[in-house]
DNA sequence: ACCTCCGGGACTCCCCGTTAGT
DNA sequence: ACTAACGGGGAGTCCCGGAGGT
């Protein structure tokens, strides 16, 4: 491993994936430059030769962040037919994904975060959390059921689950590892589908209701 | 210069709802005891009068603010009969209530900070949480269904009513005031009643569902 | 002792005099109203039944410890004839006088606060030096010389011979015990007399440099 | 933000001499570090970066305002013949030298302090006062009057005049802009000469005197 | 890329003057 | 007159982000 040039790009990359690890499972300010420098086994010194800042460094570990958890989620969306959401339902609400935040979703690590920061830094979440939106909308899908304003309803509907699918980890990463942490997740993970079927088939009571 | 008979209770309380407000704003680790106490119109120096350390207060006014949540929570919930849910989501995932954080729901602005914390904080969103996950299963109540395992389908029900009231809410903060914030909360607002419906009546299909 | 009216003004004229001694020991800034209590075997508690304030204390104490040092000057200037001049230089620039600030002159010991305290400090100073002066003057008499604008001269040798007294003892005490302290203390004592020599016979020639 | 390359040396150089004029003008226990800092414009807590303890601040400090007197006394003492020590007589009883102690002479700001400071302190004074002497006799110098022990006795002179000095200075401080104020420094101001001629030309009597 | 260090600012501790209640 | 405690504020310590210099 020469320090060809090729090292510095690398030692950029790697800073920024250790931040997005450590980001999410400390938050923004949980982590100093200092610890993050010892995770590659450098000083704190060497930083400024690939950041200007500190927030240059989150706003790079940020997007990496929130693209690597859309990416993901995509990918385990996407893989057949309609019962792929279930799946990627039994994965985010999974104990492991619970416990790994350094590994897991993104959003629901930093959202809490996010609105006490900068507006770039919301911005960046709503473009991912759009793009998770449009991906989750395209699963759920308004093919499968009878064509009635299909993708306005099923895009009402992934925002209700994706609601619901990050506060559900929300909730069970903050009470601890305990019943109730395990019980959130569990029901939340059975009961979320009855979302997408209740908008898809039995939609007139729904209407009847809300007026 | 002098203080005044308001004694140490009174100042004590203020410190408690002063930092409630400002660390559901700012976060738990967000405001300095310092600026703290100059919103009491205080110095730095006399903090130590009233509590042991910073933990101690961050201990007292999670609590407070974690109970205030509920209690008022509570209130919207419990005027007459099942509408009052809509009420309460009305005033939930209101804009108002977003831009508020410091008066607004403590488990939403602080839960995403909780997983972080000690087992102790971990433990006061615990028991705030599964109170108001008992008061919102009692809103939802089994009374009007037939008997059928009622108060275990009220309580999942909450579950997820909860979860996404906390996800759709922390989403809006998220992503800053924008078309996709309000529509977060629009839409969840209005189809988050579904939820209750769909445990209430049609029970059948959603059992074999889960089957 | 019963706790009789009188004790309370027993109390009061007890905590003057032990001021006294402690701001001449330490400064006026140099002891704390708990220590001073505590010498009288007393709260500090119960300070303010006998004084609104510190300062009230100040300036009390102050007084005091001014004017007994003008009695006592006073006292050894006069018991006989002119040879008391010396006698009083004796004492002044004595070890002893100097390691006792507590019981020593006040103006040696204060002076150096008093150009930083407030304009009734100072004034409280300049009443007493003034006494002083004219006490020193009086004993320096213009009655051995010829009559030559004799109060005037002698008012101002006495400004000078009260002048290096001060300055003396001062320079005495900043130095710690030393041969240079003792140096000073020896040296002044000797010549100080000169002053008064100087400007009771020869003072031909004084007037002549003078002009 | 951000520290130019202009480094440690300056900011510890400019601390001292910031340290230096306050203590003067307020006493070493005038003025706290927080408030030297912010003299700087920075804030207290880089402090520690430059001293380890305030008294190490205490001891630069002091012995940078004790040298820079001592030099300024040199300076104007020694600039051709005799007549020197009445300009810096001149100058060092002048009602400008009294109102800017921040500037000014740094024994007489101080001497009255260093009496209840620790031993380090006072052979801080010792030493210069030790020099200022040495200067002080030189420029009485044994010269001009007839070879007659003239070191030991211009060294009592300049004791003398030391003390008058130091004297004068620290009662017209003491007693705040007044007539008493202005007579003692223009009294002594005229006076203090004679001490010098005293003790060259009628040096018998003297002599008799302390046989 | 390292080491060193600067300045910022937080937390903690402790003492002071002052006041209230016993 | 004491006990207790309040509020002010200084000192000391630590760590962080950032900026040289080697």
């Amino acid at each position: 491993m020469g320090h060809s040039k090729a090292s510095k790009a690398n030692t950029h990359a790697r800073l920024v994936e250790a931040a997005a690890a450590r980001f999410k499972e400390r938050g923004v300010d949980g982590i100093s430059l200092s610890d993050l420098m010892k995770e590659l086994e450098l000083t704190h010194g060497g930083f400024y030769r690939h950041f200007d800042s500190r927030d240059e460094l989150v706003t790079e570990a940020l997007e990496l962040a929130l693209t690597q958890t859309g990416q993901a989620m995509r990918e385990r969306l996407f893989d057949g037919g309609r019962s792929n959401l279930a799946a990627f339902v039994d994965f985010y609400l999974d104990e492991a994904h619970r416990d790994q935040r350094a590994t897991g979703c993104a959003v629901a690590a930093l959202a809490g975060d996010a609105a006490r920061k900068s507006a770039d830094v919301q911005a960046q979440f709503r473009e991912q959390i759009e793009r998770n939106l449009e991906a989750l909308s395209e699963a759920l899908g308004p093919g499968s059921g009878p064509a009635s304003g299909s993708a306005e309803e099923s895009r009402a509907t992934a925002l209700l689950v994706l609601s619901a699918l990050y506060g559900a980890l929300t909730m069970a990463r903050a009470v601890g590892d305990s019943p109730l942490s395990r019980e959130v997740l569990r029901t939340v993970r059975k009961r979320i589908t009855t979302l997408g079927a209740a908008v898809k088939k039995p939609r007139r009571r729904s209407k009847v209701k809300r007026s």
